[in-house]
DNA sequence: TCCAATCTGATAACGATTATCAAATTTATA
DNA sequence: TATAAATTTGATAATCGTTATCAGATTGGA
């Protein structure tokens, strides 16, 4: 996909690149760029999204159930490290950290099992919401 | 919830007590019991397993975007260890190990993040799926 | 410029789940 | 056991995010 260059295709990537490394959905895009007075459809915004993803330019996780979060520079170094999304505050934390490549190592060598970073988000409470009450 | 014993609540409950460590979607279950000559609202069904799933007799995970899997004897173990899904057979796989409770304790002491295991189910390719051919 | 390939947008369709609400069932009480 | 209040049920409409459809617009190469 991605055969030709259309104005919508820059628009989005524009979009991820001033962004920095925050994730949203389809929706919240969609939302930002139409209060910014920029028009295109959902089913084209969605299309992109995948092409874009597809090629590599950004990935996706799942949040919870439902929705979708696109990242930018996923490509760069997001499949050399986790991820972790804090159920309070939604937050999504990049991780760097060797305990977590030597797991996926461990589970390779004495369970079998090939971890897929990009997939393998987890879930729980970040710093600074893990103090916090909770029912 | 779960106030008054109904029919359909106890047959819910067996058929999770029958069906060992599986875990199912709730079109699956669905099917299973209509299969078997069992008539049950489907939105019956819903509000069942949501009120099983509060009170602990079965867990809900999400697979992928957007069916749930409930489980039985979660309340017994399920807690005390993490689930590996496979992203090629859909199996998923309980397993105990240490080694994903010292990634705990570090998460929490050098990050100061606190795993929700529920939650944090691990993706990639089982034992029997690695060895294959992938795109 | 012309044409075939590709992209777009409006909208219908989809699948899982939840909300609605009158009717049926369950439980406690008499 | 009869009664009534609380709860559950089922049919179905509604919801939400996403995908499919398809005619018309855009793109890029000849």
């Amino acid at each position: 996909m991605g055969k030709y260059t259309t104005k919508h295709r820059l628009k989005i990537k524009d979009f991820f690149k001033s962004q920095g490394r925050d994730s949203f959905t389809a929706g919240q895009i969609h939302q930002a760029l139409t209060e910014e007075g920029y028009v295109i459809g959902i089913a084209t915004l969605y299309r992109q999204l995948a092409s874009l993803t597809r090629e590599g330019f950004i990935a996706s996780l799942q949040d919870g159930a439902v929705e979708k979060y696109y990242y930018l520079g996923w490509q760069e170094d997001c499949h050399n490290h986790y991820h972790l999304k804090c159920l309070d505050c939604g937050r999504l934390f990049h991780l760097d950290c060797s305990y977590l490549q030597n797991l996926e190592s461990h589970m390779k060598e004495d369970h079998g099992f090939i971890i897929s970073r990009e997939e393998s988000t987890l879930y729980g409470r970040c710093i600074n919401c893990s103090g916090k009450e909770r029912k």
